[in-house]
DNA sequence: GGGGCCATGTAACCCGTTACATGATTGA
DNA sequence: TCAATCATGTAACGGGTTACATGGCCCC
């Protein structure tokens, strides 16, 4: 993952970190400092990457990571294995699967909220799209991707919600969408 | 988890397990023996299950499971708290955020298996729903999300698949350039 | 006979997340 | 002044996956 990272351009292990939390990457694969810093003191030992300490003023010093021959064949290798299947994991659907045994009112809030998460994940995705000027072909099926799926499950989301509002005639103090 | 597999009826370790590994819960959250076992037992020491042992001829003996009203109370309890959010791993969409640095021959592999999976996942997800004769509106629900997720994934990949071949037009999966 | 299903469990390990620790600078 | 951003790391904890151990039945 890291060397994946670097792959794109040297960078320090604050950079890759916010690379895998905040770009579209996100929907992939996340990772957080406590993975990272480690990983990069293994590859290091291992002689996949070098280090090159930069003093800033005003600004704390930083290491910037490149990757060696040797990290960038590796990383290639990687590549030709077989990828592990998708996982994917949603507590929202699975409370949603025991809607029956829940008040109207919060299967509404719960999907409502869902919708909402939803629509906010694909506006980032799109503003990532956009964001990039010169995106790789790859970049552009990652984002294209996650675009098509946020967008199916929406819509699928705004469906449900529609005939859940027409089973039970709203009662009074009820929330209207927005 | 488990608490939710014994809302649906009481179960075994075993029926649990195959609840979370093949049918449509699936999607949403997976589990071996290795998670549920303990936690069967923990929720027994805690008063939230019962068990009942069942000698069975021609058959391993099984403990069936049954949850208690501290149990039942519990899961409902936790069906109102706030659900975290969704996490999405795909190392095949991490692979082809690289597809620049792949030759092509290897980068309709990678489209053309990760096409080939998503549709069984997705007809898997329709005998699901085929199958169950009186579906609560929540595995519904689920089994509706599955089905619009995958489509727009293999939606997405063929067109982007279809793009791929404009470059070079080869009709069967042959490569030419490397 | 061999593989797959029924059925229960344990133990080790890996991986990732969270929290902690530190500290300067910049902008609201 | 308070929050956020930059920047590096460690340590503990928790959860999940894999592998191991056992054993009979059923079908091809």
């Amino acid at each position: 993952m890291c060397l994946g990272a670097l792959m794109l351009g040297d960078a320090t292990g604050y950079e890759i970190r916010k690379l895998y939390e905040d770009g579209p990457f996100t929907i992939i694969h996340k990772a957080g400092y406590g993975s990272i810093y480690p990983a990069l003191q293994k590859l290091l030992d291992e002689g996949a990457v070098t280090v090159t300490d930069i003093a800033q003023d005003r600004r704390p010093d930083k290491k910037v990571y490149s990757l060696t021959a040797t990290g960038r064949a590796r990383f290639l290798d990687s590549l030709n294995t077989d990828p592990a299947p998708d996982r994917f994991k949603s507590e929202t659907l699975f409370f949603l699967r025991f809607a029956h045994l829940l008040p109207v009112a919060r299967q509404r809030v719960l999907v409502d909220d869902y919708i909402a998460r939803n629509r906010a994940l694909l506006a980032e995705m799109e503003r990532a799209m956009a964001d990039d000027l010169s995106p790789t072909p790859g970049r552009r099926l990652v984002c294209g991707a996650g675009r098509a799926v946020y967008q199916a499950l929406i819509d699928y989301l705004e469906e449900y919600r529609r005939t859940m509002a027409d089973g039970s005639a709203s009662p009074d103090g009820e929330s209207q969408d927005e």
